[in-house]
DNA sequence: CTGAAAGTTGAACCGGGTTTCAAGTTCTAT
DNA sequence: ATAGAACTTGAAACCCGGTTCAACTTTCAG
């Protein structure tokens, strides 16, 4: 198969370890950029001066601004990910596993809010990631409540629309009391969203 | 008090029908160029070309790119909660009004989907704006249910929280369902989540 | 009717940012 | 040791779109 034939237009590997270091070090500016100025008001040459590296090699690594916006997107999914995997491995009840990751994930918002808000721009510079993500993510939850729906731990029939409800809800939970208030704990408000979940609000 | 103390920099109002006529022109110009592009991609020359207006014309009635988005999400929020507003007015139980705002939002978004796209937009291109239509959003529905629990018909205790996870919900159910994906009916999408709402997941 | 205010026009000004490129440097495999 | 690949460099080409402005036309109050 030809290399060429990709979909994903491969994000120009480097061969060497000052290469591997030069492209991470861009990385790691651009994340920051971005997450300061946003995508359009961040700039290459900004980038590359924090990077430490000449605008030129930009160009050696990666094809575009575009294409650097969308490496970063998808290191971060991975990331948000990552995050919140752990924190919900070891609890049993559905319910309360999915008041854990909202835990994780509020916790991981207000460490990382420039991640949360390159994530969040992503559905207008580059709306194919966006949907990956978000995609993925509803998934993960509709396979999680599936699961245990299918060991009678819930209450169904379970439905995408619950999956991307809840999603829904944590995305704004963790933009309003991860990013723009932090006066709440973030166990307090993982706690109150759990039991709208679990128990609903009818009398 | 001084006309020019104002905090919000009014929108240069026209003093003439024909003016009002061209300001208008110029606003839903702008509205479908931001729906179909995105801010950054839409561009003042091809605004007023579609508006039948000259490039110059427009600094007449705004002082820049940005000022028209901003009148322009504070008009679109307006008609967002008009189009709600008259739905949920007859619905006395508190859970079943809340089913019924989403269900009014999902059509809503359904046949506006610039309208939805352009308020999502500006929380990086105006984030101002975009707060005060969500806070005001989130406030609504607070009081709302505040207002039912009160009334006895609510499980307490209400929180801010409930409000931001309920606008968070449908915000994206009304994105998925509403702008990506119109294979479910909005009545359905609307009864599963309000389920969720009502009860809850928990057997 | 009439003159001042409101509105119109589009060429030109302007700044900024992305991308290219040809010349130079460093690394690595043989 | 050496050739060629990988990498670096930053000036300049290139493109684009927001904003200004001075001349002109239309409207409307008195």
């Amino acid at each position: 198969m030809d290399e060429t034939a990709r979909t994903v237009p491969k994000p120009k590997t480097p061969r060497t370890a000052r290469g591997r270091k030069t492209q991470r070090a861009l990385l790691d500016a651009a994340e920051a950029e971005f997450g300061e100025k946003g995508f359009h008001e961040s700039s290459i040459v900004s980038i590359t001066k924090r990077a430490g590296v000449a605008l030129g090699s930009f160009y050696t690594y990666f094809d575009s601004k575009d294409a650097l916006f969308r490496a970063l997107v998808r290191d971060m999914s991975g990331r948000v990910k990552q995050a919140v995997a752990p924190a919900i491995t070891d609890v049993a009840e559905p319910v309360a596993r999915e008041g854990a990751a909202l835990e994780a994930f509020l916790g991981f918002a207000r460490d990382h809010k420039e991640i949360y808000r390159i994530i969040d721009e992503a559905e207008f510079v580059a709306p194919d990631t966006w949907r990956e993500h978000y995609e993925r993510t509803a998934s993960r939850i509709f396979e999680r409540l599936q699961a245990a729906e299918a060991e009678g731990k819930l209450a169904g029939p379970i439905d995408e629309v619950h999956a991307w409800a809840m999603m829904g809800m944590n995305v704004f939970l963790g933009l309003k009391y991860g990013v723009m208030d932090e006066t709440r704990s973030v166990a307090d408000v993982a706690r109150i969203a759990n039991s709208l979940i679990a128990r609903g609000l009818s009398r």
